[in-house]
DNA sequence: ACTGTCACTATCAATTTGATAGTATGTTAC
DNA sequence: GTAACATACTATCAAATTGATAGTGACAGT
């Protein structure tokens, strides 16, 4: 699919499918929330071939996702952080697990507990203005230009 | 990537990703949710190839998030509905949207409103249990087996 | 009979994927 | 000092996927 075509579409979800319209990218910013940093580390946890590693970690960081650091000098060594648009991906992470969870979720799962209270995380999206969850009410879609 | 993969991960968001990493599949999603079903409809206004919208429809039939139903015999046609599996990614898809709106917004988007009340949705992942927002709070992870 | 609609399939070139092996730059152990 | 090890990759290339284009089958309308 030509990345060039969501960039310029007035549609936000089309505009985050230029990185997002790929399983490996996302595993890859799992594991990033999760910790990990380096090549080698997210080349094992995946068992991804490393062409694709590269090239996947090559566009998150073009994407503005991840940055590349240098974590050694001596030998020369490259990791691999978040940038804020990477931690602000989170929530979406979340979702996508809750409907994992619910619909795929047959057999053993990972949970997520909130570290504090050691309850499990229950996550809803509401609409902040109304606090009614998403998928409650009716919703108006006004494309630009129609006001 | 192969998708048997994916299936027994214990990961939740890794389950997820046997349909979700595609960008015409979650493109196709998001029409679903706008009231598109056909065949027709969906090729045009995604501009996809009429063999690749073959494929993504019968897979995503496959996976229980659409429905196939024959909306008339004479003519023989069919059309695409939203399961409840394929109506519950709809938090998903808003939350791609709100990320791409914040980190890919340069120019004109479309907007969601709450019908009701007219204003503009906020979309906020919040744990339903502790009611903190996601991401403001630390996480524990529990693999199946470690209790 | 002719044109149009809809939901596709057939064909096939071009691109992408990903497995495997190898490289560049160092450190560490003996 | 040299052999092994670690890390972050690149080179090569067969196989699979993508997607553009053209065509098909079943009917409807005029």
């Amino acid at each position: 699919m030509n990345s060039k075509i969501n960039a310029k579409n007035s549609c936000p979800i089309a505009r985050s499918l230029d990185f997002l319209g790929d399983a490996w990218s996302i595993l890859i910013l799992r594991d990033a929330h999760t910790g990990l940093t380096r090549f080698e580390q997210f080349r094992k946890n995946l068992s991804i071939a490393p062409t694709i590693l590269t090239k996947r970690l090559a566009t998150l960081t073009e994407e503005g996702i991840l940055e590349k650091r240098v974590y050694s000098e001596h030998p020369p060594r490259d990791e691999y952080v978040l940038t804020a648009a990477g931690r602000d991906f989170l929530p979406v992470l979340f979702m996508i697990g809750d409907w994992g969870r619910k619909y795929r979720g047959d057999g053993k799962l990972v949970r997520f507990l909130d570290a504090e209270t050691g309850t499990e995380i229950k996550p809803v999206v509401l609409d902040e203005v109304t606090g009614a969850k998403i998928g409650t009410r009716p919703i108006q879609i006004i494309e630009p230009g129609d006001e």
